[in-house]
DNA sequence: CATAGATGTAACATTTATAGTTACATCTAA
DNA sequence: TTAGATGTAACTATAAATGTTACATCTATG
């Protein structure tokens, strides 16, 4: 299971989205997500190193570099997700094994085409989409 | 990122679909795997309750209940992940706040068109496929 | 210019999942 | 009967995720 990281930075985008006039300070964002004022700043930083807001040191608030359409849910990942692969393979299987010796890249390239449909996916949805979601009456 | 059982069940199940006419004891494909026979004990275990295999208590060796063609990677993931949501979630967002209230359901929309996307990926690959990647020569 | 309130970040604590290990009851087959 | 397996519980070790405390530093304002 991946970790609640990706999760909460959409909240938190979605928030910042939402509220584009208004500084949000990082114990209101912890408020929406109920939890520390620290995990947000750690997330917003990590959002910030991957371009996707702007913060000011000491100043409230944050916000986005760009239209919440232009933002998905791919960029969300690889900002708070730092490992490239989905799937964990095993270290040193046996390379005297014919088994063993080519497992890794025969799961490399499995792996790989199921993990690049998931990111496609990912890549179609945005936070714009996301704030459809939460304030559209269907 | 998701953990190796993964990895080493479509291993273990590559290495009996290699050597059908042998039975193969959990040290053996343990040191194929390199780990300790008892974690192919737990997956073996993991694989036999979801139909994948067939073993005999104080016997050695596991057999492939259908043809490798017909065991998807999709069947493997589920076998040893009980886990039915890729992403987590986080708990308790604030229900005062409007996107708190409603971004478990929005999230799980959107990780959800994600997951079936890598699903179905995995679901179109199988263990035969794997053999193929092991064995063909190029 | 002093100060209240904010960010940025290090350091530590807590919790949980994963993986490895030991031990042993039980079964199979020779 | 006995050697060699499986099945499984229980314990350990390790790592990752999350929460928390503390504090340096910055901003804006009276």
């Amino acid at each position: 299971m991946i970790n609640t990281r990706v999760a909460v930075a959409v909240h938190i985008l979605a928030l910042i989205a939402s509220k584009p006039h208004d500084d949000l300070p990082s114990d209101y964002i912890a408020a929406s997500v109920n939890t520390n004022p620290v995990v947000i700043r750690r997330l917003l930083g990590m959002l910030k190193k991957a371009g996707l807001i702007q913060t000011t040191a000491g100043k409230a608030g944050a916000s986005l570099t760009r239209d919440p359409a232009d933002i998905s849910l791919l960029d969300v990942f690889h900002a708070v997700e730092p490992k490239e692969s989905l799937f964990a393979i095993h270290d040193n299987p046996n390379p005297h094994c014919p088994v063993g010796k080519g497992i890794q890249r025969a799961l490399d390239e499995a792996f790989g085409v199921a993990q690049d449909a998931l990111a496609c996916k990912l890549s179609s949805e945005s936070i714009e989409d996301i704030l459809h979601q939460l304030f559209d009456k269907a």
